[in-house]
Parts: structure tokens; sequence; C-alpha cells
DNA sequence: TCAAATCTGGTACTGTGTCTCATGTTTGGA
DNA sequence: TCCAAACATGAGACACAGTACCAGATTTGA
């Protein structure tokens, strides 16, 4: 049902644009009422990222998992494999409903807010392989790290989002990004 | 007039927090009326960021005026160094309104929309010096270059807000988040 | 079959932001 | 000095997101 009703939230807001479409216009397509749209979903934005499942928590497992033999930066970049996979597995339908949130400001602020909670989840992680105290506020360097791999994420999307059809493969322009820094 | 009363809306932010705070708080000890408050700022997030002149297109001017020996990595990092001695020169109240903004979401996320203008005027240039395709938005590396470096600038400043009040300086901070990575 | 838990819809409310219209208030000539 | 055009301000109505509370319906399980 809530799979359902975001399904819907997605059509109407991929035909007439995020601002267009209100709460209003979505329950009337649904058959529910504004009370139950927002049982469903806490906000507007959500009913569009209720789709993709969070994978900051199996983002976290992967980056685990990579050997310690590995700078940092290489074992984020192996640890986002699988994401950037399932966006290559997906259909089109996902690809137009990121370039959506990529370039609609106020999609793209909640997006950010929500890759936030990813930057928390890794903070952990990146600090024991830096060596660093995860207590130490006064170290950047855990931020920027995982900040400077998330930033190459957002890049590569935006690439992979706006360009043409049968484009280069995401995995292509998430290498391209991370490789052009460090 | 419009710094009076960007003035008034920081000091009860600081003092309650930016939900706690709504417009008619401050149109009311403003004494101005919300139709006022709102020929001034474009929302209410803007009423703490008109302070902040916006430094994009000096940062940009900086950027240009690197010499083309440095790599983009460095000319980023030198054409900072302006911005971040405004904010050393500050007072501690830019450093508590600056933190504010860091760990409120909604600020966060209009902050961020900012820095995304800045993006946008920095790219023109990152491009000529990685020899890029200005309008080949297949290729992610002027993004990823930007967004990291702002990535760091972020991290710089959340440590530096977060921090003792005696801190580390802020160029050294930015210095470690850009060294951690390339 | 009954009763508790859950799902749903209705209504009223707060707060941000937009718009229009009616007052002042200033400014710059004649 | 007076008039008029430009401008700033305030008032009110409105659209929309999001919250809170309550009442009725539906399901679930004993």
């Amino acid at each position: 049902m809530r799979a359902e009703v975001a399904a819907i939230a997605g059509d109407l807001m991929l035909e007439r644009g995020y601002e267009r479409t209100t709460v209003e216009d979505i329950c009337a397509a649904a058959e529910i009422s504004r009370s139950t749209f927002f049982r469903y979903f806490p906000s507007k934005e959500d009913a569009l990222f209720g789709l993709t499942l969070d994978a900051g928590e199996d983002l976290r497992e992967a980056l685990v998992a990579r050997p310690d033999s590995e700078t940092p930066w290489t074992a984020m970049r192996r640890a986002l494999d699988p994401l950037i996979e399932k966006y290559e597995a997906d259909d089109e339908r996902v690809r137009l409903l990121t370039r959506l949130v990529v370039t609609t400001p106020a999609l793209l602020a909640r997006h950010q807010e929500k890759n936030a909670r990813w930057h928390e989840l890794l903070r952990a992680e990146v600090s024991r392989r830096l060596g660093a105290d995860p207590d130490d506020r006064a170290d950047p360097r855990v931020d920027a790290l995982v900040g400077a791999s998330l930033a190459c994420v957002h890049a590569a999307l935006t690439a992979w989002t706006t360009g043409e059809r049968p484009g280069v493969k995401l995995s292509v322009i998430l290498d391209r990004a991370m490789d052009a820094i460090a």
C-alpha cells in the first residue's frame, strides 16, 4: 500500500515537477486522505525516497569488510560498489527519479540530509582506519574524507542522470570522479 | 534597516534555536510587519545568511588568480585563504551563528544550497584547469573536485565551530582536511 | 461473538511564503 | 509651496506543508 502511494506520487512528480504536485493531488490520485498520507510518509519528500531503501547500513558494513591494507579512499570506493550496481541494475524510472531529485533544490536538500545520516554511520570506521580519535571533534579528516567521497558520488550521479540515455556506466563515472581527486 | 532586522533575528535564533523562533517573533522584536519582513528577506533562513555577504564571486576570482602551475586541488586550497581569513577575523558571534547553521538541518540545507551556487561559479575555471570540456555533462571530474573541496570546507567549519573556544586556527584545520584526501 | 488493537478519515490548528490592495511617506520638480 | 509620481509599509486573504486530536470503521485474536 505504502509502495503503491509512493509509485503514484513518483508518477505525478515526474509528470508535473515536485513543487507543482501537492499532497492533495497525490491523495486524490491514490484515493486516500491527507491523514493517511502523512501516516505513511513523514513528509512529502519521503513519498519519493520511501522507494529507495536506505542503504546507509549496507554501505557501512561494506566498508568494514574492506581489508585494512587499502587506503581509506580506496576502501570507500570499493564499499560503494554494491550501491552503484544497484543503481545500474534499476530501470529507467529510477534514473529519471534520481534526476528529479538532483535537479530539484528542495529534494536535493532532503537527499543530502539523508546523506548526512550515512556520513554519521561511516564516521567510526573511517576514524579507525585513520587511527584518529573518534571523539576528537577538532580533527576534520574523517568528515573531510567521508564528505568528499559522498561529493564524488553526487557528482557521478549528476553526470549519469543528466547525460544521454545509453551513457557511460555509473561505476566508470564514479571512478573518474574519485580518481580526479586522490 | 535590513541589517538591523538580521541582527535581531540572529539574536533570537541564538537564544531559542532556529525552529523555535517564528517570523512573527522576529517581527515583534524588530517592530515591523510580516509583510515587511518578507520584503527584506525571501525566507526565514535568509534573515541569517543576509549578514554574511556572498563570497562566491570573490572565491572565483581568487581561483582564477592562482598560477596554472598549481594543481586544481592546491589552487582551490589557496583560493580559499581569503575566505578563511575572514572567518578567523570575525568575532565570536559569527562563530556561534556558523555553529547554529551547521547544527540545524534546515539551515544546513539552505547553506548547502548557497554552496551549490558557488559550485556553479567555480565550474568554468576548474574545467579550464583540468583541460576538460566545460559542456560535457558526462565528465564528473569538475563537480567532484569542487564538491570535495567544499566538503572539506564544511568539515573544517564543523570542527572549528563545535570545538573548544581557543581552538586550532581554521586555516590549519582546513589544511588537515584537504591534505587527508589529496 | 466480543473486545482490544489498528487503520482510516475529518477537522482544526500552526507556520511559512505569496499575493493584492490600501495607506502613508519621501522625493523631485513646477 | 504645492502636486504628483515613486516608494515603503501594513493589512488581509490565500495556498500549502505538517501536527494534533477525535470519531468511526475494520481487522485480529481470544
